[in-house]
DNA sequence: ATTTTTGTTGATTGACGAGTCAATAAACTT
DNA sequence: AAGTTTATTGACTCGTCAATCAACAAAAAT
């Protein structure tokens, strides 16, 4: 009993599917069946609103970055003050949200779809292109000069602390990564 | 014509045919026959020798980790003082050699398996376990009782760095990354 | 009322790939 | 010389999976 309207429907359903799956099995093997299934419809169906795997892929990547920028974006707008809008930064970076399971999974293995899928990489590319921005942006009231180097150091380390939590069994601790990243920042201001 | 000791030839041969194809096609998605090709030799051979694709790849990461292991420890025993053992970590952890683009493709691509095969898993956590007791015992003269702390953002630090140059589309520069975690160091020592 | 568009799936195709096996050959052992 | 161990591969099995297709159903448009 087909309902008009269920294109967004579907592709939502699958795009989330998509992170989840990725973040269960812990790597891009996951078959398009499986996907299918949680999303609650047929493999064919999947093909059908998504023209390959990759492109499910991607969209489900676009999906992981939109959340993450809307994040910053928000915390940005809350912030006062330019260390306000610093600390905003590495809090939306380091919140729950981020630390869960699928999250965490999804960047990693995006993270190795961009070394094959040139699109991938643009997405990537684009993220960290503005996360740099963002910070720098933060800093030059803060650090003059040295916001750039600054920002540049910042943004490796919260990239470095994602990676530490995967090899984590237990509940990931986003508090601790912020705490790393706290300290980081403090130190390059001078407040030790 | 067979000559006779031939296993670890052929071993070594897989492992860094291994290496290479990871590196070439930017995940493991590499097919076993691919990997005994450039290893010179039939697919059935290397099934012979490994008893499977995923024993290829933990001997693979194995060899990745001594390397580097043997990396840092021939730079450590060359340094002198506290300060120096430091740098030689950071030196070694982002010498050319890591940074090739087979290195920095198995990295990625074992952190990803680490996901679902717990003996890859238990690799890397010795690997990063002994990274950052080397920090924190080479951090002790020099920060105290900050050592831990400072050396779990190091750790960090080098991982996220090493994500860094996987987006990068020209040739890696360890200088920069270097320099990146130097600053770091400086920040946390109160020497800006 | 019938044609078109949208939604949906079971079944199928076609390719590919891990792992096995039988067979062959050269060296070592007795 | 006969037998054993080691090296090696082509051919094969068996499974899996992305993508396609034919067919069916319901809403919209004509």
């Amino acid at each position: 009993m087909p309902k008009l309207g269920m294109e967004p429907i579907r592709k939502d359903a699958l795009v989330k599917a998509t992170i989840v799956e990725i973040g269960r099995v812990g790597s891009l093997d996951v078959t398009v069946s499986q996907i299918a299934k949680r999303a609650g419809m047929s493999s064919a169906l999947a093909h059908h609103y998504f023209g390959s795997k990759e492109d499910m892929f991607l969209a489900a990547m676009r999906h992981v970055l939109t959340l993450y920028g809307a994040e910053v974006r928000g915390a940005l707008a809350a912030a006062e003050g330019p260390e306000g809008r610093v600390r905003a930064i590495l809090r939306a970076s380091f919140s729950p949200g981020n630390f869960r399971r699928e999250a965490v999974g999804a960047w990693m293995n995006f993270w190795v779809l961009a070394q094959s899928v040139p699109e991938a990489k643009r997405l990537l590319a684009v993220y960290q292109r503005r996360l740099r921005s963002n910070l720098r942006h933060a800093l030059r009231p803060l650090a003059g000069a040295r916001a750039g180097e600054i920002a540049a150091g910042l943004g490796a380390l919260i990239d470095g602390l994602y990676l530490r939590e995967v090899l984590k069994s237990g509940p990931a601790d986003g508090a601790a990564a912020v705490a790393v990243a706290v300290r980081y920042l403090e130190a390059e201001l001078g407040r030790l």
